[in-house]
DNA sequence: TCTGGGGTCCTAGGACCC
DNA sequence: TCTGGGGTCCTAGGACCC
């Protein structure tokens, strides 16, 4: 059997936990947007990511918290300890979200319903967090019990009664159906899960294209032949930064870039990746998005090299910018290579494009010139070097 | 419901090679 | 002078997930 384990409302329990002051309150973690609601909050309707200016309406009495994304980080890590105490067998998918395969450890540790039963009490006294685990013979399966199961709740779906627990269920709850995919389903008055299995492969493959076809299909029986993997790693590193309404100039866009460039590196070079591929990541005044890549003929984690690559990115992209208007720049590094791949840190070398050094000499003090909300986004609290999944 | 930041995976056309 | 099938890489876009 598999466990899903699921921190509920993660950020906002963390912030819970450590200010009593907002235990049983609604609480809000966000600037801009809401990152975390705890469940108080979410009774009245808040959702992620909804506007803190739309969730305070919803719900006027809620405390608003800035995010801490270094104790997130840290209670994560205490979990996930918590979780290789239990199996070594641990899959992490975000922050606050594993698998556990836990078959083969019922003669020591006890089926996996009272394996799952001492998790939840090991993470509520050893970290002091609610946490939601979903039971199933299959990881779909255990996640969706997970989902339904929460919060701080316990759900076992018992071999056999699989298809009865799942075929009610609204086609949403597949993984890899989201609002595009459940729309074309809505269309040909599809709905529930059952339905979806009843319809044949061969409909859905002609209705969403031959992967995402036979993937639901598959689902929808139950049919997940995933193991659950230890040791997966990151194909990409980046950052991104939304800029608001209101034209930047191109300098303005520039600094960020770098400013982004700068964060993404060093990550890489905190976690021994190298990569060949840099992405430039553009959403324009319409939030369409476009990506722009180029691939190099060497890894690298230097700071110029992947600068010089995005800004010649974000060059070429300039009249598309000057024509729809620029909300949001990011760049992501891809292609990485082994662990093997360390390189030194070397000094930083000066861009050879003219403008660029300065651009990125003035990083820090432009972003005084950006707006408060910005700079928090920038900010190294909200977004420390320590990696989400094992590097 | 007027939208953050960090990711994954899949598709598809074109270049290029054998 | 006109032509096949197969493979890999690159680039761009799209959908989805937390």
């Amino acid at each position: 059997m598999i466990l899903h384990a699921d921190l509920d409302s993660f950020y906002a329990s963390v912030e819970q936990r450590d200010d009593p002051a907002l235990r049983d309150r609604p609480v809000l973690v966000g600037g801009g947007v809401v990152l975390a609601a705890s469940y108080e909050a979410k009774a009245f309707g808040v959702r992620t990511p909804m506007s803190l200016s739309q969730a305070r309406m919803l719900c006027p009495r809620a405390v608003v918290v800035p995010p801490r994304m270094a104790a997130y980080s840290a209670a994560s890590k205490a979990v996930f300890e918590v979780f290789r105490d239990i199996t070594p067998v641990v899959e992490a998918i975000s922050i606050d979200e594993a698998f556990l395969a836990v078959a083969g450890l019922r003669r020591i540790s006890g089926t996996a319903e009272e394996i799952a039963r001492r998790l939840r009490a090991e993470v509520r006294s050893r970290v002091g967090l609610p946490i939601t685990v979903g039971v199933a013979r299959t990881k779909f399966l255990a996640k969706v019990a997970s989902g339904v199961g929460k919060p701080d709740g316990l759900l076992v779906v018992p071999p056999g009664a699989e298809l009865d627990f799942l075929h009610p269920l609204p086609v949403e709850k597949l993984w890899g159906v989201g609002p595009k995919t459940a729309a074309r389903l809505r269309e040909r008055q599809v709905h529930t899960v059952g339905h979806v299995a009843r319809i044949g492969e061969a409909a859905l493959i002609a209705m969403l294209g031959a992967h995402a076809g036979r993937h639901l299909h598959a689902l929808a029986h139950n049919r997940d032949p995933r193991r659950v993997t230890t040791g997966g790693r990151r194909g990409s590193i980046g950052a991104q930064c939304a800029l608001g309404r209101g034209q930047r100039s191109p300098d303005e866009v520039e600094a960020v870039l770098a400013a982004l460039v700068d964060r993404v590196t060093h990550r890489m070079r905190g976690a021994h990746r190298a990569g060949r591929t840099i992405t430039l990541r553009l959403r324009f005044d319409d939030f369409q998005r476009v990506t722009r890549s180029r691939s190099l003929l060497k890894a690298t984690m230097q700071t110029g090299m992947v600068l010089r690559t995005a800004v010649d990115l974000l060059r070429e992209a300039r009249p598309l910018i000057d024509r729809r208007g620029l909300t949001l720049v990011g760049v992501a590094v891809s292609n990485l290579d082994g662990e093997g791949a360390v390189q030194p840190e070397l000094p930083f070398e000066p861009p050879r494009q003219e403008g660029l050094d300065a651009a990125v000499d003035r990083v820090r003090d432009r972003f005084g010139a950006l707006s408060l909300r910005r700079a928090d986004m920038l900010g190294r609290e909200m977004h420390p070097s320590v990696p989400i999944l094992p590097d």
